[in-house]
DNA sequence: CTAAATGCAAAGCCTTTGCAAGTCT
DNA sequence: AGACTTGCAAAGGCTTTGCATTTAG
């Protein structure tokens, strides 16, 4: 089911309303955010709040399969709600990290399995270019 | 050309026995090894080398684009001397990190293109799964 | 000689941990 | 009530920075 409450229940774990609000706003963004920006949007509704309460709450998700851990190369972590390892677009332009349809992964894989022995059970696919907005903005 | 030393002199760089050490390293291991690894590997040949020292050395190599950072998601960096962006295989099972052939880059590129108005510009491609090796050990 | 690099230690950034106080069931 | 979670502050791991000393050109 789909229902965060009886998910956390069902796994012996307590429904608080700060591990709901990060769950609902990671399910409720495209963003990809990262704790810091999951921390800050929050703070207006839970003030008290703390950064370890964020990372905390992710580390849960991560291991139950709410939420997968994104390294688009920033230093820091992002996170996104979809779990299924999706290949992403990051644009150079305005930093978004968008996702590519899922159809594409598998024509990727097939392409891959032709030049490799690897069994092959996941991946990490980030592709860096400017999104359909800045590549018309942007000069060269 | 290909010659390192010429290289840094060009740009006015010294060439220090430090620098060429961790330069040759990097252009002949297939390990892609962390600054870490560099370092323990070449404090036999320099015991007073520091750790600061290898940093500042890849983030030069960087720069001057002799050498590219991987990020295959273990909390450090890995360095490879191959400064294209071709694709690699990472293996559960011991580790490795192994080179995805270079003609599989353009196929895969030319399948992401039909799923994307991103222009393109570069990409990280992390394959994880099991070497040919560990594929047969492994029990499931 | 002198501009740049090294090596040490200290600082930084992101993330994790410890623990007392607070909250869910 | 009892166990788990929160929030704070401190600690950790990797990387960067500052600065005096050393080295390359």
């Amino acid at each position: 089911m789909d229902d965060i409450s009886s998910i956390l229940k069902e796994k012996g774990l307590k429904v608080t309303p700060q591990r709901l609000a990060i769950i609902n706003m990671l399910r409720n963004t495209k963003e990809h955010p990262s704790a810091e920006t999951i921390y800050k949007t929050l703070s207006s509704d839970f003030p008290t709040m703390s950064l370890a309460t964020v990372y905390k709450t992710l580390e849960m998700l991560k291991n139950i399969g709410l939420v997968q851990e994104l390294n688009v190369g920033e230093g820091s972590f992002r996170y996104d709600a979809n779990v299924n390892s999706h290949p992403h677009l990051i644009c150079y332009g305005c930093n978004r990290v968008d996702d590519l349809d899922d159809s594409a992964l598998d024509d990727l894989l097939g392409e891959v399995s032709k030049y490799t022995d690897y069994l092959l059970k996941d991946q990490k696919l980030y592709f860096y270019g400017y999104c359909p907005e800045c590549k018309n903005k942007k000069v060269n």
